[in-house]
DNA sequence: ATTGTTTGTGTTAACGTTTTCATCGTCTCA
DNA sequence: TGAGACGATGAAAACGTTAACACAAACAAT
């Protein structure tokens, strides 16, 4: 195993200096046609390549972002790094992507090694409520942009969704359309803003038409998921409708409810914030708010590119807030026509 | 916006030299205690943080591995992807993360990208059929491992799971259990090894029960994977079973089905490779092989860590075999006594 | 008193690039 | 023929760190 070719094996294979190798390499200006040959050559030969450790301490600038996300296994989440990824692809940047287990101080620590590693900009999904610690004053020349959560230091960009409106729109049709009056709420997590923010969404809407909010059924894990639905649904006054708000609750929540033989929407009719590739293939199908999480990851690449461009400078971020998508199937109560002109002629059978 | 602070500046404040700070910073050996507290406060006072780069330059070690899956959209590579970043995260090392798309010349600009990057290590899923690119010489002096499907050379090491005998388990129940005789078998690509490998453990099964295997269904897309499938059950012979080669595949063809109205599993029953979280909650419960993505994800994150632990000798690899768990439910035709008992009966309710 | 060991620290050079400046022809124009 | 311009190239320094060595002071053993 010999050691790596440098430049400067290169240079000496070629017979030029190491400068007219980087030359080449870089602005492509001012070599020699001959020169170039026998660099390319020789670059060929002894399978040369440039050191980007290096090239990143010369040029004070390491082509490589980071994203820290909470964890991958919510296809939410991992849309969002997906798309990140594949932006960072196209400009030629690689992703130094981490984990959090939306737990602050891992996130502050990560957050710190992304520094020492001199990303040129970071996406952070974050899971400290208030994002105190990556409002600290050593994060403060570096371009970050918080994902699907907000930072509440005016300097970083984020890109969140309409969680209010979207909760508000997704129980106001439980409300009006169903009748619903007793709709229950469950969230994985009190503090964390998407949570916070979707919770107020429904109660807004519950107190819009008169109605009193219930306490939140927290969803940390299934069993726990079960065991505080089960005790709301032992208890009196049971709700008739559920409102779950993000993908993981959903699965809970839906589980438990399976689990225990309760009809969807009969029993209890059920809408959820965050749309997934199954919610349309469960029995009833799930209607949603459809958050673009593709979309959402690609803007946030896009916008912190955007920040990196402008010389460098730090300057005042923009927050940005994408539209929902209110997709309602069955689990609400209603019947779509769509559904049923959906499917084939050809094939249809039994329902 | 001022310069970031180096060790220069944190040793000038303390009033010592460079080398001393960099020990203490390393390994905190022959340092008064003097001197390190005059240094641990320089060092907060500034906010230093030591820059990665130059340390890798320096000391050829980038404290990095990359890890290259074809996208994150299907929550196993999702799921290998958190695993080896929850790994890499207490072992102190970064993970360079990209997709490659499915694509071998993607995968092979990304790879080089990562030994541009010196990465310490390199965990790929490779998307090359044959893994050739990977298997150039340009890699020779990087440690590489394979998961979730192997790669030729000998050289490195690979993670795989039974995929055969998994494939070979699914589809003997389905002839043996319940009697089918016309079973399909529906895979996203027919060049990828683990299709190759479900593929073939399915026609050894059909052949050892004297059957002749069918050609397979290609699912590269939803709508590419209903068409194909209606083709086939329009046609003569109609398979009265089908077998699923990945989760992407179980989804198209369930909706495929969902959508057509087709009973499962009295009009077709159907058995998937790879579980997934909803799995057990459509309707009818999917029964299916169970591969540990978590675990592939950690043992390929461990191996990998073991052979840059081994004097950097980049030596023979060793190949891991993972085993697959069956887990009937009930969209083969089984309806598991232990389904009903899981119900509980202060909840039970129609069927 | 001499030698050796330990302890704390500084100096130098190197890792592989690129930026900046200098050099040396060659060409053009008066 | 010389002044300037241009084109191709090289040399030196720098990016921030650490390995290798060197050194001085203090202390123990002979």
């Amino acid at each position: 195993m010999t050691r790596k070719p440098t430049i400067k094996d290169v240079a000496r294979l070629a017979g030029v200096g190491p400068m007219t190798v980087s030359r080449l390499l870089n602005q492509s200006a001012g070599v020699s046609e001959e020169a170039a040959a026998r660099i390319y050559s020789a670059i060929a030969q002894l399978g040369y390549r440039p050191n980007e450790m290096a090239r990143a301490l010369r040029g004070q600038k390491s082509s490589t972002i980071g994203i820290i996300v909470p964890y991958l296994y919510d296809p939410f989440f991992a849309m969002c790094a997906h798309a990140v990824s594949t932006v960072a692809r196209e400009k030629g940047y690689s992703v130094i992507l981490t984990t959090s287990d939306e737990d602050p101080e891992l996130e502050y620590v990560e957050a710190q090694s992304m520094l020492r590693r001199h990303v040129d900009g970071l996406i952070v999904i974050p899971s400290s409520q208030d994002g105190t610690r990556l409002c600290l004053p050593e994060f403060q020349s570096t371009h970050i942009v918080a994902l699907d959560r907000p930072l509440p230091d005016r300097r970083f960009s984020s890109i969140v969704v309409e969680n209010r409106a979207g909760a508000e729109r997704a129980v106001t049709h439980l409300i009006t359309a169903h009748g619903h009056r007793r709709i229950a709420v469950a969230a994985l997590d009190e503090r964390l803003y998407t949570f916070r923010a979707r919770v107020d969404g429904y109660a807004q809407a519950m107190r819009q038409a008169g109605l009193e909010p219930l306490p939140v059924i927290l969803c940390p894990a299934p069993d726990q998921a079960a065991a505080n639905l089960h005790r709301v649904l032992r208890g009196p006054n049971t709700p008739t409708a559920i409102f779950t708000t993000n993908g993981l609750t959903t699965r809970f929540i839906f589980k438990a409810l399976v689990d225990s033989g309760t009809r969807i929407p009969e029993d209890l009719a059920l809408v959820a914030f965050d749309d997934f590739d199954l919610a349309e293939l469960l029995e009833p199908q799930l209607s949603v708010i459809r958050q673009p999480a593709m979309k959402m990851g690609s803007t946030a690449a896009n916008l912190l590119f955007d920040r990196m461009g402008d010389g460098a400078q730090v300057s005042q971020g923009v927050r940005l807030v994408l539209p929902v998508e209110w997709v309602p199937r069955r689990s609400c109560g209603c019947n779509p026509s769509a559904v049923a002109e959906l499917v084939p002629q050809s094939h249809r059978q039994a329902v």
